[in-house]
DNA sequence: TTGGAATGTCAACAAGACTGACATAAATTT
DNA sequence: AAATTTATGTCAGTCTTGTTGACATTCCAA
């Protein structure tokens, strides 16, 4: 409404990106496309009747071959409790396979099947189109940007993790 | 694993960026930014007993003062009945107020009481200060990056509701 | 060997999305 | 004037995905 600009030139710098209103429409881009980001996906998961959480325990199993469930939860964020349902219905469905551990026999290890494969390139493979176009429409610098102000808005201990998940474990 | 680059040069330009690891990468990067998005906000609606649907609610109303139902509900993308839930809770703690139109009485137009600008100034401030912190780290370009890469995310049909949020109804 | 810590499972509950059916009032069309 | 459409609200029931609490199993250390 009226409570547009608060930013009185602090050191006489070209500060107008971080005005309230700026902010705010960034914080309505986020909304939005994070809506667009999920949707192609939801379309498929909806066929087999899972959901986003089945979603994102298979990207994590697949990127991160072999985890364990404790660790599978430290990248989540949620309760054993929560994704011991989701896994329990991807495990009965064939989709993902549960390993006693050999050193500790307490711990699972978890890994995808071929038909977990095929699900989850299925899946990717929507997604990537749609930010692949994002992307060619932005450009390069754009998409520097883009992955540059999203690292910056995690929280440090997601940060970390985000940062773990290349070296393959 | 494996499945790293399928980019063999398309025309010889700098097209690293487009690569299935690079769009993996960004796919998680939105999952880990969204969460530190969201996680401020969440903190504060938990102590009143509200939910991020709430917060959204409050959000557009605020934004799109005296808004009608239906306008929030294609604006929200839910149905009528789950919105009609927050609404009715939100109108019972005397947040949100809701007048019978002039013109069309059939219509109920939406307004935040000073109670309900007091938490929407809450909750704006602490998403508002996290993502200041990212944008200066970021830099002015890398923050137009960002929004044009979020912006070419969206749907065509959201795109343009995110576009008509400008101008105040 | 016994007790605590780590790990995983089962059961029950809550928030917030969904669908379907229906009610009401106002506006519009016939 | 009557019928239809539109905007909104409500009730009931389901689903996904989060939560807690209780409990079983396994490992390790006192």
């Amino acid at each position: 409404m009226s409570t547009s600009s608060s930013q009185r030139s602090l050191s006489g710098e070209h500060l107008l990106y971080l005005t309230d209103d700026q902010l705010r429409k960034s914080t309505e881009a986020m909304f939005f496309a994070y809506r667009g980001f999920t949707a192609d996906p939801d379309r498929i998961l909806e066929e087999y009747g899972y959901g986003r959480a089945h979603h994102r325990a298979i990207h994590f199993i697949h990127v991160s071959y072999g985890t364990t469930v404790n660790h599978l939860l430290s990248i989540l964020g949620i309760t054993k409790q929560s994704l011991n349902r989701v896994l329990r219905t991807l495990i009965e469905d064939g989709l993902v396979e549960s390993k006693i551990g050999e050193r500790d026999r307490r711990e699972r290890h978890l890994f995808l099947t071929d038909k977990g494969r095929a699900l989850e390139k299925q899946l990717s493979t929507v997604q990537h189109e749609r930010m692949r176009e994002a992307f060619k429409q932005s450009g390069p610098e754009a998409v520097a940007g883009f992955r540059r102000v999203l690292e910056a808005m995690m929280d440090k201990h997601m940060h970390a993790i985000y940062d773990g998940l290349n070296n393959d474990e």
